[in-house]
DNA sequence: TATTGTTATACTCTATAACTATA
DNA sequence: TATAGTTATAGAGTATAACAATA
């Protein structure tokens, strides 16, 4: 039915901005060692991969390579990455998390899960799930990606 | 159960950041009379209460008044709202849409529905349902906010 | 020639601090 | 004194265009 995938698609732009927006301020409130949102998906993804390329960052992000080189700076200049010449492609650069990289990550994923969860606290366990699951879906719908086993 | 509170935490952090940069990117592309995702909030926002104020704004989007007062700026200077002093309190603004800021919405929601709606073709019926419900779900808990009525 | 990465430039979003005008 | 709004300033994120180095 057409009426249902675009009344879906209208809550999605309704909602997802408002979530997206609790989030940046959480991670910017506890920006002692803080990550922004992208600084943080990319150090995800860089700690998952254990040595992409720039190129593979700014993809996976869907970020052009200027954005990604920019955000990818900042990493490096706070020492949270490695970026190193790769020794069979010279023109690549390999991206690699640091000790600090892993220490920030886990910090801003639990002082943010933290807040997260304490506004989930309000759903009951039926509803719980539905978010859940439908995370799952919109993941797989908008990134392709199936869940990785970890954590 | 904690545990799926701290998951579905997890989930969110995860995903919704993929769904906002979807959602960017696709507004980007259509930007003729394009607007940005605040811009598109802040319109949404001028409409929906027919006459609102700065500080409305700020505190409907979660900014601050400086930075609403920017954005503010920014659809005044294309012509999509008007900004009059207010007679009961000349402190304050009166911000509301013009025709074209309607018709800049009209366009804005339109593109990027499409784009959305055309991702979420690839999904059953049934978890369209689960996503629709998700997203009730998830704008009271983060916005507080009922559904309103309209379209 | 094509690819990887970078630099230059510009615009938007966002914040804090300091200010003006009005209440 | 307190509130509504603005301006000044600064930093992050993003893009396009142009470039260098390597393949």
């Amino acid at each position: 039915m057409v009426h249902d995938t675009n009344e879906c698609a209208r809550e999605l732009l309704d909602v997802v901005p408002s979530v997206m927006r609790f989030i940046r301020t959480e991670m910017r409130r506890h920006r002692a060692l803080g990550l922004s949102v992208p600084q943080f998906r990319t150090l995800v993804y860089i700690e998952r991969t254990g040595g992409t390329s720039l190129v593979g960052v700014a993809e996976h992000l869907g970020l052009t390579p200027p954005s990604a080189c920019k955000i990818v700076d900042g990493l490096q200049g706070r020492q949270l990455i490695t970026r190193t010449q790769s020794p069979e492609d010279r023109r690549m650069v390999t991206l690699q998390i640091t000790s600090g990289g892993k220490q920030a990550l886990a910090d801003a994923r639990g002082e943010t899960q933290k807040s997260l969860t304490s506004v989930l606290s309000a759903l009951s366990q039926h509803e719980l799930l539905a978010v859940t699951r439908s995370m799952e879906i919109l993941r797989t719908a908008f990134t392709g990606e199936r869940v990785h086993a970890n954590s």
